[in-house]
DNA sequence: TCGATATGGACAAGTTGCTTGTCCATCCCT
DNA sequence: AGGGATGGACAAGCAACTTGTCCATATCGA
């Protein structure tokens, strides 16, 4: 597959997507075994989004590129499972604002952590230098847009 | 989230996966626009395969990181819609083995030339010494497994 | 060569994570 | 104050998967 990708955008695309499965799926696995084995990567996503100063349901459809009906499900199953919260909202008496209970913390915490291991080995394939070089061109190419795949 | 990235693991995942998705989404949409559009990108993972000498469907699932009855499943929709056709399997009586119809090969060129487009624009951005570097990199990352995130 | 076990695949039913559709309370603008 | 926009809840539907079961054929050992 090396040398195809070289040539073949469609095989570098492939190469592209299972890295972020292997590495999603990495940090998932990781997560799980330290204890939180009732989440999914999704959650994660949606972890990443309320940790970041609290947010609405409506705000973190648009981070995960859904409904707000199915932030709203997933959020009352975060809720259900005691790692997040809905408080008051300060300003806006409609919206209640998300924020993470201290298990929820743990969990993003662990999730961290996870992440460094998962990353590791390919880390040290290349060496720090063409590591810092990767990650550097990746975010020169600056995806945005849903963190979540919205196929 | 360029900075981020360099330090954080968790942020370097995301990006790898945002990107993904817009890689995905970028050739299924051209692909689509070329007259495909009764697809599906996990029907672009299948022709990969199948095309590549022809394909069972217990290989396609395996392939995909689903079950083989999701993948006959998959296989009957293709079928239906003319993409693919199941013939008798030289060695093996129970197997079929699927090949591509004339349409099914139109698509997977339609498909490269989709992927060439959608990847342009990251590598121009780059500059093709910096692509290639990156395109090399991430070969030598070597991920491999299903070409479907399986979460 | 024959019997036991494994494998490819079809058929059926159930699960789930999302969707669209509808409604109400509250906000914001004039 | 009135009217449209917005955050969110409730309900129903759907599509892509899953598990479970069965049959035909293949493979392997005695």
């Amino acid at each position: 597959m090396s040398e195809a990708a070289a040539r073949d955008p469609l095989a570098f695309s492939a190469l592209v997507l299972a890295l972020a499965g292997e590495l999603v799926q990495g940090i998932h696995d990781r997560v799980g075994a330290a204890g939180f084995d009732d989440l999914r990567p999704a959650h994660g996503f949606a972890f990443a989004r309320i940790s970041h100063g609290g947010a609405t349901t409506g705000e973190l459809a648009e981070h995960l590129g859904v409904t707000k009906q199915a932030a709203a499900q997933l959020v009352d199953e975060l809720v259900r499972k005691g790692y997040v919260e809905r408080t008051t909202h300060p300003t806006d008496a409609r919206a209640r604002l998300l924020r993470l209970t201290e298990r929820g913390w743990a969990c993003t915490r662990a999730a961290d952590a996870a992440a460094v291991e998962a990353v590791a080995p390919y880390r040290r394939l290349l060496g720090e230098e063409r590591f810092a070089a990767l990650v550097r061109d990746l975010s020169a190419l600056g995806p945005r847009g849903p963190v979540r795949p919205a196929w």
